[in-house]
DNA sequence: GCTTATCTAGCACAGTTGTGTTAGCAGCAA
DNA sequence: TTGCTGCTAACACAACTGTGCTAGATAAGC
């Protein structure tokens, strides 16, 4: 019986989907079972056939959460002045607007779970690695076009944009407005003209 | 009745050193007020006596981790090469040891929270804006002893440092392990050699 | 001694949690 | 029809949650 009525895969990602809403408005806290099966308009019972148990549920929300993320990264212009494409890709992890913001909520909620759940440490493991993999390739890609600031060692500057990166995201997540939107894009952006002034400061 | 036994300063004291305590060991949503009590080695009904509400109870827990790290600052020698101050400074709040990684870990599960919980919102708020000072001070002393390199505006690299210091806690906190201890500092080395070069290669 | 305030302990309440189990529904194959 | 499978629903269980309430213990002032 290969069609169905509603693919299995999709039902996942309306329950992922679920979920963000509810670690969006309510925290991740909140993002029990029962609520999570109310908010996707579904019965526990169902719930439980697609995903046995909590956090194989919340394990595949986050995931999907990345993968969107990166989806977006790889969609980025890539021909032109480097800078502007570092630039753009990193907009794209900022919580610049309702979507972005959603994600990176999930994704601080989830981050300050690992920190003491033990059942998270792959999952967390796995991102970091790619998002270490990311700021290097940011980092290279200015390098190769000659814009990276002399004398600067790359594997320093690729944990350093990660790590600033991070840190905006927190701010931005913890003073909404759209003041902090400006203060982080200011942010990245003085950081950004400091690691690869313009050739004429150069 | 002014003597008492036990201060009753010391004895709420007591409780938010076995917040914590839970807090890292299991994380923020096992600090429930039973367990609380077990930890301080005291009654549920104890407990309330000293915190009517829970919320209460983990609001005085952070507000301590603050002071405490406020007050090592406070104590760092500001004598000599100001970007060494700096540097001290920074120390204090990276969690390089037991003691530093509890209290970076309490801070982060109350940040999570407080991006969804309106109740935190004011205490956030207050640390927000003290630790802005915070780096505001560091950036105007590397300004004041010439250190700072000319050109940078001086309220944006305060919000920057702010960023970078934030994102290698959270990366430290994550990656635990000698290494990244290694990692967290030689990032916020690098940073500091940027924004305030010794004066030979200023 | 007695009184009073401070502190401690324990139970009760209603609510929520994750997970297990069992039953009923559709649609397809024989 | 009968049987099978993917899917949905509903209930039960034991454990846990925050908070309210009551009673006893302790220590200080008179």
């Amino acid at each position: 019986m290969v069609p169905k009525l509603v693919d299995a895969q999709t039902r996942r990602t309306e329950l992922a989907e679920a979920v963000w809403r509810i670690v969006m408005r309510d925290g991740l806290e909140q993002a029990s079972v029962r609520n999570v099966a109310r908010e996707a308009g579904l019965s526990m019972g169902s719930l439980r056939h697609y995903f046995t148990t909590q956090s194989e549920l919340l394990g595949f929300a986050l995931r999907l959460v990345g993968e969107r993320i990166e989806e977006r990264i790889r969609a980025v212009d890539t021909t032109g002045d480097q800078r502007a494409v570092v630039r753009s890709m990193i907009d794209e992890m900022l919580p610049l607007d309702r979507t972005r913001r959603g994600e990176c909520e999930v994704w601080l909620a989830f981050t300050a779970r690992a920190v003491v759940e033990p059942t998270m440490a792959g999952l967390r493991k796995e991102i970091d690695s790619r998002l270490t993999d990311a700021f290097t390739t940011m980092i290279r890609r200015l390098a190769d076009a000659g814009a990276l600031r002399p004398g600067l060692d790359q594997k320093v500057e690729a944990e350093r944009l990660y790590a600033l990166v991070d840190g905006v995201i927190l701010h931005a997540l913890l003073r909404p407005g759209r003041t902090s939107n400006a203060t982080a894009e200011a942010t990245v952006g003085a950081h950004l003209d400091q690691i690869a002034p313009a050739a004429s400061e150069r």
